[in-house]
DNA sequence: CCATCTTTGTGCACGCGTTCACAAAGACAT
DNA sequence: ATGTCTTTGTGAACGCGTGCACAAAGATGG
C-alpha cells in the first residue's frame, strides 16, 4: 500500500527477498500478540491466516531466514520472534529524528509504536524559531539550525519527513549530509539521494487516489459511460490551490 | 509499499496493471507542477525524472492509457493532466470520513491535500462522547453512534480508519457494513473485508522496520569497504520507491 | 519398532512487472 | 519533398514473486 517502497534492483539484501523483508514485520507483530496470549507453537497455517497472507508464501518467507520450524508440530513463537527481531535488526536501539513538527510530526510524535520495537525518538526538528523549545510528546523541539549537531551527537541514522514538500529536499540533503543513511519521507515530494541511503515514501494522497480508481471502476461496472467530450484543461479543478504551505504536514496537493 | 496493499489476486482493473495505477499520482503531481509553470509539452525522459521513474516505464504505463504523446514532441502536459485525473476518477467528488480523531486522526482532517484532488472530508467520527462537537479542522466531530448514519447520509464510499488497533476492525466492519467500499487503514492490523471491498494499509512501524533492517545490512556491510569518502554534494541516483504502499502510524504498538 | 498423521520445506511452473532496444511516427530544416 | 533528427510506442527477454503440490521430517500412538 501505501505504501512506496525504495527499489533495491540488483542487490537483494542479503539473499532475502525484499517482499520477504516487507512482511516480516507483520508476522512479528502477529507473534508477538500471539507471545503475549502465552500461545507457545504456531502452525504455518495459523500465523498465516493472521498476518494475512497465504501460508505457502509465509513458510518460503522463513526459509530464507533458516529452518525454524518443526514438522508436524509448527513454529516455536518465542524462538521465531527473537529470530525476526534480529533480523530486522529491532535488538537495538535506533534513535530517530522527526523533523517538521506540524499536525502530522507531532501525531508521529505521539505514536507509541516507536519504543516498542526498539525505535527511539532521539529528537524533534522545526524550522520554527516559536517551536523551539515547546514540548511535544514529551520531547522539547529544537530548532532545524541544530540539525546537524543533533544528528551527530544522538549518532542518528534514521531521519523522519514530516515537513512541507517544499522544504523536504533541502531537509533530507542535510540530514543525509550529517550522516544520515535512512529515510521515512511522508511530504509529497520525489526525494533525490545518493547511493547508499534508503528511502522510503508515505503518501496518503497517493494511497486515496488508487481508492478512487479502484471505487469509479467499481461505480462504473453497471452503468455504461457516458463518455463526454475531452476538452483539455477542462476538469481541473484549480490546481493553484496549493493553500498556506506554512503547516500541513504530511500529505499535499498530489 | 506503502504500503503494504491488500492483493487484487487475479482481478486486472480495467487491462490497467495495478503497478501502473500506483503509479499514476506519481505523474499527476509531477505533471500538476509542469502545469503550474506553463510548460506546455514533457518529454517521457523529463518527466520520468520528475517523477522518479524509468523513462520506459513511464511510456508504457501512458501506453496502457492510449497514446497520448507526439513522436518527436513528447506529452501535451494539460492534455495528460486532464487523462490521468479522468482514469484515477478525480474529476469526480469523493466524501470521504475519517473514524477515531486521536493524534493522527486530527493531522489528516487538517491535511491540505484531500479537497486538491477531490477528496472532500465529509465527517469525522469518533467514539469518545468528550469529543462530540468539538471542531477539529473546522469539522465538528461526531459519535460513532451515528456512524451508519453518517455515511448514507453523505453517500460516502471512501473510509478512513485512524482509531487505536483494537478498535479497526470493528470499525471497518460498520463501515462496510453502511455502504464503503474502500478503506484506508492506519491502524496497525490485519482487516477482513468481504470481496468487492478495496483496503489499503498505511503502517509507520513497518516501515521503520524495513528501513532498520537495511540500515543494520548497511552497518554489517563496513566490514570490509571502508568510507568512500564524498559526503555532502556526491553524485544522487534517485531513490525510487513508491510505494503503493506507505503507511502511517495510527496509536498502538506494533 | 512400525505405522500413521501432521506440518514443514521446497522444486517447479506461471504470471506480472521491468527493462532493453528498435522500428515507426512525426517535427523541422533545407 | 526529401532527409534528418527526436521521441514515442511496443515486442521480446528476463527476473522476481507467488502459489501449487508433494516429498521429507518428525511427532504420536499402538
Amino acid at each position: 500500500m501505501a505504501t512506496g517502497r525504495t527499489h533495491r534492483p540488483a542487490t537483494r539484501s542479503r539473499g532475502i527477498p525484499e517482499a520477504t523483508v516487507a512482511r516480516l514485520p507483520l508476522y512479528l507483530r502477529a507473534l508477538t500478540a500471539l507471545s503475549e496470549r502465552s500461545v507457545p507453537t504456531v502452525s504455518s497455517e495459523e500465523l498465516a491466516a493472521a498476518a494475512g497472507v497465504n501460508s505457502a508464501k509465509l513458510r518460503k518467507d522463513f526459509s530464507y531466514l533458516g529452518s525454524y520450524g518443526t514438522r508436524g508440530v509448527g513454529y516455536d513463537v518465542e524462538y521465531l520472534v527473537y529470530q525476526i527481531s534480529r533480523e530486522l535488526g529491532l535488538t537495538q536501539d535506533w534513535p530517530v529524528v522527526i523533523v517538521g513538527i506540524g499536525n502530522l510530526g507531532a501525531a508521529l510524535a505521539n505514536y507509541g509504536g516507536f519504543a516498542s520495537r526498539g525505535f527511539r525518538v532521539a529528537a524533534l526538528i522545526d524550522a520554527d524559531p516559536a517551536m523551539a523549545g515547546k514540548p511535544v510528546a514529551g520531547i522539547p523541539v529544537q530548532h532545524s539550525d541544530d540539525l546537524e549537531k543533533i544528528i551527530q551527537d544522538n549518532g542518528v541514522s534514521i531521519g523522519v519527513i514530516a515537513t512541507p514538500a517544499g522544504a523536504a529536499q533541502q531537509v533530507c540533503d542535510r540530514l543525509v549530509a550529517a550522516g544520515v543513511t535512512s529515510i521515512l519521507n511522508f511530504a509529497p515530494t520525489v526525494l533525490s539521494v545518493p547511493d547508499g541511503v534508503d528511502v522510503r515514501k508515505v503518501d496518503l494522497s497517493i494511497e486515496l487516489q488508487i481508492l478512487a480508481f479502484h471505487e469509479q471502476r467499481k461505480a462504473g461496472e453497471e452503468a455504461a459511460a457516458s463518455d463526454g467530450g475531452v476538452p483539455a484543461a477542462a476538469a481541473r479543478s484549480d490546481a493553484a490551490d496549493q493553500g498556506p504551505d506554512g503547516d500541513m504536514p504530511a500529505v499535499m496537493p498530489a
